[in-house]
DNA sequence: ACTTACCGTAAGTCATGGCTTACGCAAGAG
DNA sequence: CTCTTGCGTAAGCCATGACTTACGGTAAGT
C-alpha cells in the first residue's frame, strides 16, 4: 500500500498497465533517470505488486495479479463496514429533531 | 492514495471501520499523541476518505464512502488490464521454446 | 461568569526516502 | 577477444512529512 504512495512510482506502475515493459522503456517519457525507475520497480517488487523476468540483456517487468488482488481485498474489507456505518448515519439523521435517546 | 501510506494513519483509518469515533476515542490505544491523530484525520479528510461532524464539544469522524469508492475504482482499472496482460503472459509461456515473434 | 475539558493550529526537531551521479557487471555483436 | 549496450547498486544530497510540546479558542457544566 505504501508502495503506491509516491506519485512517480504510481506513474511507473501505470506504465505497466498496458502490458510488460523493460526498464528503459518505462524510464522513457518519465522525468526521472533510469536508475530511479529501477529502484521504484524494486520497491514495487518487494511489495508484491510487480514481478520481473530476465529477457536476454533486458529485464521485463509486469504487474503481479497476486499482490494487486490482496490490495483489492484489503480495501473491500473497509467498503462493507463503511457502507454499513453510513447506513446507520443516514437513519440517525432521519430522526434528527428527536435524536436524544442515548449517547456516550 | 498516498494518504494511506503511513502505518499510523492506516491504524487511525482502521479504527473508523467499526463506526464513527471522536478524536480522543481514536487516540486512546494508539502510541501517538492526540494532536497527531488530529493531523492524520485532517490529511484523511483532505483526501476525501473521511468526513467529520461536530457533536457538542467533540468532533466525530467517520469513513466517507465517496472517496473510498473512488479509490476502489482506481484500483479496479488496473485489475482488468493486469489480468489481460497476465493472460497474454500465460499464453506466451505456453509456446516458450518458440517465442521469438517480435517485441519492443 | 468562571472553570474545565476538548479540539485544532503553530513551531520546531528528526527520521524516512526519493533522486542523481558514478561505478561495476553481464550479455550479445563484430 | 573486445566493444557496446543495458541493468542494478552504492553514496551523498535534499525535500517531504511525521511527531511532540505549547498555545488559543469554543462549548458545556457549576
Amino acid at each position: 500500500m505504501s508502495a503506491l504512495a509516491d506519485p512517480t512510482r504510481r506513474r511507473v506502475f501505470e506504465r505497466l498497465k498496458d502490458g510488460p515493459h523493460a526498464v528503459a522503456e518505462i524510464a522513457r517519457g518519465l522525468p526521472v533517470s533510469r536508475p530511479a525507475v529501477s529502484q521504484h520497480l524494486k520497491v514495487l517488487k518487494e511489495a508484491g505488486l510487480v514481478a520481473d523476468r530476465p529477457e536476454g540483456t533486458r529485464r521485463v517487468y509486469y504487474i503481479d495479479p497476486q499482490g494487486l488482488g490482496a490490495l483489492r481485498k484489503w480495501l473491500d474489507q473497509f467498503w462493507d463496514d463503511a457502507l454499513a456505518a453510513f447506513q446507520a448515519e443516514a437513519e440517525r439523521s432521519a430522526k434528527d429533531t428527536q435524536g436524544r435517546t442515548d449517547e456516550r
